[in-house]
DNA sequence: CTGAAAGCGCTAACAG
DNA sequence: CTGTTAGCGCTTTCAG
């Protein structure tokens, strides 16, 4: 490998002038300058980046830790804040919680012990006690997907998205729903609360719980789906909302294993708008969020929280947008209300 | 930011000592190493990498480089390459060349910058010149999802993938064949030598261009399948044969347009068995490439090397398996058949 | 315009 | 068992 010194050594000049010569100072001699460059070409010289962020206190590292890139919303993300740090010369570090808060804790400390310039998180939980530890390292830290106090952040804004699924449900004529996902979820608030104003009391017995990012989102789904509709006096359901794609997946299969036909016996909704509910049979209707948006977004105000030295804590709260496709309809409801009549 | 020289003040010990107790070294007196600890846990101290690494010669770093982590195929790949290099102490710096190997060399140059110990490279393009320079960078790296001279590497037989395919169409009775993708993709090769053999001829006007790795690969996909089955004279084709899972649901959505159903107007297969073909209407038979394995035995391959200093150059060969779903039949062969005679 | 020298935070001999 | 010291490869005054 080689080092300045050798490139130095070999053009006849000091190392402070390869130095200057690498960074492109402008007070080289032009002659000295090639010569230089010239050995720099020949050896595929690359100055050591650890060394330089020892000595600039800078390392041009970015950290990014999600829970786990295989949920299809994230690639999309991580793929913009690749190509937004790149454009600003930062290399990324990735790091996967696998959904558990002390892991998160542990990337958290890798990514420092790196000195990383900021940090991208997409935290596991929002009450975590690390986060107040997080704050205190005082690195440069934005928030992805959720509003987290003391934090930037970027996101949509999940209630609205429930709201947005309740009232399409609504629309539809659907007054039996559920929901699928975990009871502290805001979209279930924004959900519920939609239900309510249009005078549907939705309780508890309404949500089939379950974990969220959890490894196996689709199994689990799967499972709790079948054995809700499944459970004697359940209460009736002909339009569910899942939590996400993976788990709207997963509800899928459980209907179609129980012979309940979506939607014509159940309506059923994910969230994401990932690749997945575009090409599922039948098409999920779905929530979008605009998905390299959040990365793109996160990035640059992770950078000019770096460049400017002050955060800006205001979290950015993008809009989340209904996806209507196949697997929605108020046909079985209608249907119903006539043979009532 | 705390520094060893700091917790050694606050410790009323050397820096030498501070060091000792972080990096477990046995002759320290309990004592001291008590009271140490105690400061750097009240501090959160965690050692600069970047130091550490300058001193010992050794990053901690792993790289990974692939087109882009969007295709559904590459998560999973990274999940286990983090999970792995998790487990080993290292952590994982991410790029994405695009699908351009130009900028495939931007980023193996920025790896060797940061001084990686190693990297995981998808390679553009198996030709490209810069793979020569790599190579005589000395810094260990290994090359997945095909094999390169010269580096270890970890693939499925991508040829006996292509014939899986074909025989499965051969069984099923199709003649009229297609192939959807690049020239010299070796799914190809294998494939067209199935049906040589089974007495079949495979001319290139039954491969369907379509770049690989690219961005948009759906769209391109659904672009020249749409093209090509509009095309006049073009050759009869009941089968086709996508290079990935991707472009397979892009085809679908062509035949859709054209109103061709699959698989009753047409068979189709695609590669990968990402998620997405599990989902997809029809669900798509594919050819399965043990994901996490290739990801895990890939850096498995790498740290020995790191750590043995020696390369095993063999190319480890995984084995696909074909996946049978919905979108592939005979019946319309079949049919076609009956009806001739 | 160029070189000498100090030092970033850490480890690793080497003394004691 | 502990401290002193010399760098790792680079940037950056400060002289010249």
């Amino acid at each position: 490998m080689a080092t300045m010194k050798e490139i130095a050594r070999l053009a006849g000049v000091s190392q402070a002038t390869v130095s200057r010569v690498i960074n492109g100072a402008e007070n080289v001699h032009p002659e000295i300058r090639e010569r230089v460059m010239r050995w720099v070409r020949e050896l595929d010289y690359q100055p050591n980046a650890n060394a330089r962020s020892l000595k600039q206190r800078r390392s041009n590292l970015l950290g990014v830790v999600l829970p786990g890139i295989s949920n299809p919303f994230f690639p999309d993300v991580v793929h913009a804040v690749l190509r937004e740090s790149y454009r600003h010369g930062r290399s990324v570090l990735l790091f996967e919680s696998g959904g558990n808060a002390y892991h998160e804790w542990r990337c958290i400390q890798r990514l420092y012990a790196h000195r990383v310039e900021g940090m991208l998180l997409v935290p596991v939980d929002p009450e975590a006690p690390h986060l107040k530890r997080l704050k205190s390292m005082e690195i440069p830290a934005v928030v992805l997907t959720q509003e987290i106090d003391g934090f930037p952040s970027v996101s949509i804004d999940h209630r609205e998205g429930g709201r947005l699924v309740a009232r399409h449900f609504l629309d539809l004529g659907h007054v039996d729903v559920a929901f699928l996902g975990a009871r502290r979820d805001p979209k279930l608030a924004g959900f519920r609360a939609a239900l309510l104003d249009a005078g549907i009391p939705f309780g508890d017995e309404r949500v089939i719980e379950c974990r969220a990012w959890h490894e196996e989102a689709t199994y689990e789904a799967y499972l709790r789906t079948k054995e809700f509709f499944q459970q004697a006096g359940r209460p009736p359901v002909s339009a569910l909302f899942a939590y996400n794609d993976l788990a709207a997946i997963g509800a899928l299969r459980a209907f179609e294993e129980l012979g309940l036909s979506v939607p014509d016996d159940v309506s059923l909704a994910g969230f994401d708008n990932t690749s997945l509910s575009a090409v599922a049979r039948p098409a999920l209707t779905t929530v979008a969020q605009p998905t390299q948006e959040i990365g793109r977004i996160a990035t640059d105000l992770l950078l000019e929280w770096i460049e400017s030295g002050e955060a800006d804590e205001s979290p950015v709260t993008l809009v989340p947008r209904l996806v209507v496709r196949e697997s929605t309809t108020g046909a079985m409801v209608r249907a119903a209300g006539e043979a009532s009549r």
